[in-house]
RNA sequence: GCCCCCGUAGCUCAGGGGAUAGAGCAUCCGCCUUCUAAGCGGGUGGUCGCAGGUUCGAAUCCUGCCGGGGGCGCCA
């Protein structure tokens, strides 16, 4: 807000100054108000004059100097003084006291501080996880339902209408659905003491024989007799459903509820993949050869064209997913968002291609591409599962460190980088562990409220004179909490969550910081009010911070101590 | 061969046109009569993979190369 309002002033001043003739330009640059690294450097700086010499036809310096002479004198009520310095930075130097006009905007703005109108009017889908219906979430899907919940937090945040959807790869006639049927079908069979074989490209995780158990509970012993093609079909849809609930359970344990799960079949169903391959005909992007249809993706930056319909007349999975956008796209929506593993970057440019071809302006499609995550055991790569063979489930690592450790490792780096998780420090429960670091900070600020009230000290009102919050740490964490909008709404910008974590961090050690220089409760009267009422304005922005992560704020930690 | 991601402190990584490059961990030295020491302060530690280019200014943008990971199915 105050770095905004600085940006503001430096408008209005270009335009003063324009109007009057002392500059020249054609349009406002895109320049920056940003906490300077060095102290000396004042508390907030812009590079305006240095992107505007070219079009004013001056030197910085002195395009700096015109800006700070014709900035209005609105500002003299925060601003002490302006200098120009360095290749022609300004660098604004606030008056003593202004960090406590902050406070009391945070503690005024409530539950909405930290919201922004970056996207208001604005429906946006987030379609994230769509997991196959074969087996339990791993560890990847994992990292794509935090990154993908939180983004869609944090779009909330900033104002857009968000919908999250998962969409179930549960085409009845693809090969995985028949082959995990049949691996169910199989297990099953040997429950009964049946002489059964695994189908050789089955799925051989324990986790199917638990399902077969299930399906014996249910259903009986019964369910393999009969016709068997009808038998296959039958599996197909218990199976797949067994599996899809524990999903959606597991999901639900670590935060995530989606708004719709949208499924593959129900576009066959409704004949909307036959009705997306007749428009791309028609549109004349899609053509027969050798047998097959193909999609001529070629013509809109694909290396090649994409096979729609097989020889034998099956669709490809990419027919039925091309029919499944153009439906997000006619429910009317301005913004597609798409989390995809790594292994499948290769197939953006196809989708995109697929948008352009039924004609859609593909910008509107953003697909992020997250990278592997690998699982340590301090310094051992864990590799297998005991339930999934050769994957790592959600479920276990989430059993192992809880959810509020697990979605704010997922978080730490962006999703462009491979992830590294160390079980073994993720629970740790020491300074060690950055998880802990921040919920320790909110902790403490309860345990401060609570040593309050217990002393009958009130919480302060807003009338407080919080102009006394001046020292250094209380200034410096004021600062931090004053960049929480703009954190925010550039966490929705550059569609990087994780930003959130180093933020909450940032917070976290500005808070502790302040709590060993600056004494709360038992200082001078008037100074204890405004470090209350400091106090909570930060444990609102931390509340708010771990909320958009998903990450509980506990007003409690008491450290466990072992010998 | 082509495509995507990464290469920054001993380790794990932020920063992705702006001033003297940051954090955590590790390591060394300090700080608990007083709101939780799961905390704080300080020290050590860097040719930002290499070479060109663009720019007033490059770790950041462009090109090429090197190294690591992933992907290149009428699988999903």
């Amino acid at each position: 807000m105050i770095r905004q309002q600085i940006a503001d002033w430096i408008t209005t001043a270009l335009r003063t100054a324009q109007a009057e003739g002392a500059l020249s330009f054609e349009t406002v640059p895109d320049f920056e108000v940003e906490p300077p690294r060095h102290a000396e450097h004042g508390d907030y700086a812009s590079n305006v004059a240095m992107l505007l010499a070219k079009q004013a036809r001056r030197n910085p310096r002195e395009v700096a100097d015109i800006v700070r002479q014709h900035l209005p004198e609105a500002c003299a009520e925060w601003v002490d003084r302006v200098e120009v310095a360095g290749a022609g930075f300004l660098n604004f130097f606030l008056k003593a006291g202004w960090a406590g006009a902050i406070v009391r905007t945070i503690l005024q703005q409530g539950k909405q501080y930290g919201n922004t109108q970056l996207g208001t009017g604005q429906r946006v889908l987030i379609e994230f996880v769509s997991a196959n219906p074969t087996g339990p979430l791993s560890l990847g899907h994992g990292r794509n339902a935090a990154v993908g919940d939180t983004l869609a937090r944090i779009m909330q945040a900033n104002g857009y209408q968000v919908e999250r959807e998962f969409y179930i790869n549960d085409g009845e006639n693809s090969t995985q659905i028949r082959n995990f049927a049949l691996s169910v079908l199989a297990r099953y069979r040997q429950l009964l003491g049946e002489p059964a074989e695994m189908p050789e490209d089955g799925y051989f995780g324990e986790y199917v024989k638990e399902i077969a158990q299930t399906i014996r509970q249910t259903h009986g012993d019964t369910l393999a007799q009969g016709e068997p093609e009808t038998i296959v079909r039958q599996f197909e849809q218990i199976a797949k459903s067994l599996m899809l609930a524990e999903q959606e359970r597991d999901l639900r344990d670590f935060g995530i509820v989606f708004d719709r799960w949208y499924s593959e079949q129900s576009l066959y169903d409704a004949g909307a993949v036959q009705a997306t391959l007749d428009h791309l005909r028609q549109r004349g992007y899609a053509y027969e050869s050798e047998g097959a249809l193909w999609l001529r993706s070629s013509a809109f930056g694909d290396e090649k064209d994409r096979v729609l319909v097989r020889a034998n007349g099956m669709p490809t999975y990419l027919a039925a997913d091309v029919a499944y956008h153009r439906d997000k796209f006619e429910r009317g929506y301005d913004l597609l968002t798409d989390l995809w593993g790594a292994d499948h970057h290769g197939y953006v440019a196809r989708m995109k291609a697929a948008m352009s071809a039924l004609g859609y302006d593909p910008n509107r499609l953003v697909i992020l591409i997250y990278q592997l995550v690998n699982l340590y055991r301090g310094t051992e790569l864990v590799r297998m599962s005991k339930r999934a063979g050769n994957l790592i489930t959600l479920r276990e690592v989430i059993d192992e460190i809880g959810t509020d450790a697990l979605r704010f490792f997922y978080l730490l780096r962006s999703h462009d980088s491979t992830l590294d998780i160390d079980l073994e420090l993720a629970k740790e429960q020491s300074e060690k562990n950055p998880v802990f670091y921040v919920q320790y900070a909110h902790a403490r600020i309860c345990s401060i409220e609570r040593t309050a009230q217990e002393r009958g000290v009130p919480m302060p009102t807003l009338e407080t004179d919080l102009t006394v919050l001046t020292h250094p740490e209380e200034v410096a964490l004021i600062k931090r909490l004053a960049d929480f909008p703009e954190e925010v709404a550039l966490c929705a910008k550059h569609y990087a969550p994780h930003r959130l974590t180093a933020y909450a961090l940032d917070v976290a050690r500005a808070f502790h910081g302040f709590y060993t220089e600056c004494r709360v409760l038992g200082s001078e009267p008037t100074l204890q009010s405004a470090r209350l009422l400091l106090t909570r304005a930060t444990r609102q922005v931390l509340t708010r911070t771990l909320s958009l992560l998903g990450v509980s704020a506990p007003e409690r930690m008491e450290r466990v101590e072992d010998e």
